[in-house]
DNA sequence: GATGAATGAGGTTTCATTCAT
DNA sequence: GATGAATGAAACCTCATTCAT
């Protein structure tokens, strides 16, 4: 009889915002129930145990990227530099909108050396960022220094994000993507 | 059942590789206690909380990297290029000894919204290798640039570290270190 | 595993046996949770902590006592030495029934000094207690002396009730019932 | 070598103050060290045990009331009112002092229940107390009558003890010795 | 589907006590 | 005698999970 008081998109999106918050370990399911307006029982008729939601948090989120970001990666109608800007434009709305940082960072620095899953899932994430961002890279480098440049940015980015954090200071993303902007105009090493 | 059986120093550092494979929250203290020999009981001779350990850990390895680390940015007798290598070696034995990454980036991305206490203690610890690596940039740039290329390499490194620990691929780390001796060596802006 | 096995009430009342009988500090969630049959943990579902608990009995306890004995201090339709009776006859049901003497009394006198909360709640019961003792004495006396003979008759109670529970000798409370019903029917001072 | 940094008395009386306060389970070996300038440890080389201390701090007690008080009811140099007036100045000495009440109260309502060991001690206390007041009256009133009146007395002033310690209002004391002093000018009920 | 009571394992911490130095 | 490190039991409390209603 009692109707769905929340949908699953939902309660994965409010969980997000607090895992990525307070980590994996500090979140609890009361607090995920606190967040999603239900009981701490109520999560388990959507996910099967923490665990499972934590997936299916990560894996959502991929999912989101993939779709609403890295596709811009590979739209021939852009220039590379307007992909670039594209994939900016959406990092910033992102690591902007909060002082939380990257909850996919977040997730793996606290939990890369105990839970295997989640570290399979977020190394396929940050794989598909850097394949996204090297294919765009590709335009100009190749295959090799592409993919090489990708990587660096990638690296560039989360290390920007996470001073960010610990700084409370915006300039750091911005003159990141400067950088990156740079590499994409400069000449390719031979 | 008397009689010191591990030295505070030894707890401390056996602690801090719990903290940097495990995480704050997911280390208990019989994780701690079993590492150092003791039980869980007796570490409160030495420490009044575990949150009392975490800032002794980070105190402790902030003032270990100040002395043997950092002190290289500021000796007159080596070269900027000679300081920066010092620095760099000093930051691949710890990075590549383990696969755990960085205590103090771990724990801040895994705290920083919920632990204030860790956070001022983390954040100071950047400062001074921000400030490290602006020293040994000051040689050849102005102040606010150098201040700006010091930023960017702890941010890069850092970035480096985490790419490195979530696919297992030590390159990063190095090509990193690369880059930013090419920075030391580029040509000042202006 | 689901499903009340105890109600709040029952938890409570139970609850205060073992607090009367055993102190505040002295007993352990464990002693509790074992005389209402439940798990340690579960306790935590009624009552956020210990001292919660402890308050709730004392409250409960206080409203009890409103409702089910002081009420008849204030009951128009009985003479004052009726009333006095009724309350007689309550204190015996209570004091005479156990060994443990009050509760009230007992939590007070061990934790006046370090529970603030605990000494507001039970002092405000005993305010009630001498209010209502008053309030006997009022329809012959004169306000102040009302209230001084209403305050002499409740210490008088108390120190009854610790001698009967220290010399297990019920004799001390019968004679001090005789003692307060004596002041009842003296001339009043003037 | 160590030189002996505190008699057994002093250990004795500071212990006293603490239990007195904080009552007996609720004082840990900590406090009592603190109180001494002692650390925990070197409490075990004067008392075996807690329970051990706390039986000396009461049977302590007992003995300096004998000496010290309970004797003036003997003193056959005195009027019975100069002796009750003896008993009271030390009584108000005594419970005036501080806002802790009494330590044979406060410890016999904890732990009646419990400790069989302090009770008959405390028990002990109470029957020299009133034997005291009892050899008081006799002068005046017949062995059964006396004894009764000094039950009551002792019954009266430790409920106003109790009265005095939860309102914060000395006045009880004060007009519970008038009451004691007029039972003993009445005439006897013969 | 939602609820809320219950569970049991495990978390951090406290504490009386022991004992080598 | 005093110390301080260690112990282990037990304290309070949290939490992921289950399940009858």
């Amino acid at each position: 009889m009692p109707k769905q008081k929340i949908s699953e998109e939902e309660l994965i999106w409010n969980s997000l915002k607090v895992f990525k918050r307070k980590g994996y370990h500090n979140t609890s399911m009361a607090d995920i129930a606190e967040v999603c307006g239900l009981q701490k029982g109520s999560i388990y008729h959507h996910f099967k145990s923490k665990e499972e939601l934590m997936k299916a948090v990560i894996t959502t989120m991929h999912e989101h990227y993939n779709k609403e970001v890295f596709a811009y990666a590979y739209d021939e109608r852009l220039t590379p530099e307007e992909r670039l800007q594209k994939l900016e434009v959406y990092s910033n709305k992102i690591f902007l909108s909060s002082n939380s940082g990257c909850l996919m960072a977040n997730i793996a620095l606290e939990t890369n050396d105990t839970m295997p899953e989640f570290s399979k899932l977020i190394s396929a994430f940050f794989q598909d960022w850097i394949n996204a961002m090297a294919s765009i890279f590709n335009k100009k480098f190749k295959t090799e220094q592409a993919l090489n440049l990708a990587k660096e940015s990638v690296a560039e980015i989360e290390g920007a994000v996470m001073m960010m954090r610990i700084f409370d200071e915006q300039a750091y993303l911005a003159r990141c993507h400067q950088r990156i902007f740079e590499k994409l105009q400069s000449d390719p090493i031979n």
